[in-house]
DNA sequence: GAGTGGTCTAGACCACCAA
DNA sequence: TGGTGGTCTAGACCACTCA
């Protein structure tokens, strides 16, 4: 029984998750960019032969997903890392007090390099592609807490620069977007603990072998497409990361 | 303006808000126990004297909450720690192959003491207050994985008995809703890492000082009421922590 | 006041399930 | 075949923003 619901579920969209896939489509053919307002929802419902009803459950759905946003009185919205509740969105490390502070970036490094089978593997690409590499610390507090290691592919970036990592303090999602097109819109990331290494060590300002939270994130675009990947390792003694589980 | 604003935001509550107010509160009242089916949407409709579509939006929200559970053609039912993928839903620790394997529950202690002023404050209780303390590890693919150290209110689960959570294999919710009726709707987590002291070192089989993953939980039943706070120690050698950013 | 999103209704029809 | 949830429509009215 199981084999015939699979194709029908193949067969079966409804018409709100059909518009959706459009609207996505839009956004990644850059109809509409970050910040942009799209057009009204009976517009959307004249130009897709539908009532404003379905467009407004498709954009309800793009909503609750954080690619759209609605103003009231104003019109609907593409997301954007502009957005003050947006700009730390990825940022899960909190003080004991639960209060982020304002985080300083501190570059090391950005270099041309070849990608490793593992980064290739999560990147979707090739081994050995062209990919950048930038290795940075995050300071909050006045205290080094976050030693990143980040890496993306060259043909999506190219021309990336540390220029323009500090024009934007370090806020690398909002540059991506400005000056790339690109939105991250999710990220998935698995959680170690570690022992620091001399290198993660020095940089954060601990003894080697001390405990370190290790986060390996890949973070994606529109269609889940991965175009980013880190390492970053993190000094928990004054700082936790939070998770809400529902 | 922003005054204005704040009583407005009081004093107005949309239909399907209140139905879903009234709706969480049966729930809290026991009207629908976990796994039960609550009356068909034509029938709340009458009961609450408006339309199908506005007892639907009320569902929708719950239901996106993991509070109830649709089936179609059948209807409506409250969400229990039962269903498949219910079981482990707040473990968030996976395999390097994306696996959970099955854990085994070993139980270390379970006694009756008196709450620290820490946890008190995390379960809304006075220090002092009656609680039950259960340390137990949680063993996965023979290796033991977690050690977990669990604090809940004795006002709340008076009678809790070792035979109970062995009774159950060490699926503490599904026994906290089949045994006292009190379901986990939610949990906050704190993660840092940590070196293993002898205590921890010992119960999961690594040296004096290794990393270790430390996640603090607290669980909440409906109305956000927090019920249970968990300290769990974990080797992440060849286990991960995974989490899904949106 | 015009335009937008937000709520609510009433009714139609479809998909699914169980008896 | 009847009852349930799932989709879709058309239209009304409310709340908000801005010119």
């Amino acid at each position: 029984m199981n084999t015939v619901t699979a194709s029908q579920v193949l067969l079966y969209q409804p018409l709100y998750e059909q518009i959706k896939r459009m609207l996505t489509q839009s956004l990644i053919d850059g109809e509409w960019k970050a910040g942009e307002m799209i057009p009204s929802e009976m517009e959307l419902a004249g130009r897709f032969q539908v009532s404003q009803g379905t467009v407004r459950k498709a954009i309800d759905e793009l909503v609750s997903e954080n690619i759209l946003m609605r103003r009231q009185g104003k019109g609907t919205y593409v997301m954007t890392h502009n957005e003050e509740m947006m700009k730390l969105r990825f940022l899960r490390l909190t003080g004991e007090d639960g209060q982020k502070g304002v985080p300083q970036n501190q570059l090391l490094s950005c270099v041309r390099t070849k990608a490793s089978a593992k980064v290739a593997k999560k990147l979707n690409l090739k081994t050995g592609a062209a990919v950048i590499e930038i290795k940075r610390v995050l300071v909050i507090g006045g205290r080094p807490l976050i030693l990143d290691h980040i890496i993306v592919p060259s043909s999506e970036f190219s021309g990336l620069s540390a220029k323009q990592i500090d024009d934007y303090k370090g806020a690398l999602y909002r540059m991506y977007e400005q000056e790339y097109g690109i939105r991250m819109i999710g990220a998935h990331e698995e959680i170690k603990a570690v022992a620091a290494e001399a290198e993660t060590a020095e940089a954060l300002d601990l003894a080697e072998g001390a405990p370190v939270l290790q986060i390996e994130r890949v973070a994606y675009t529109y269609g889940d497409r991965p175009l980013e990947w880190r390492l970053g390792l993190c000094h928990t003694d004054q700082y936790h990361y939070h998770n809400e589980l529902e």
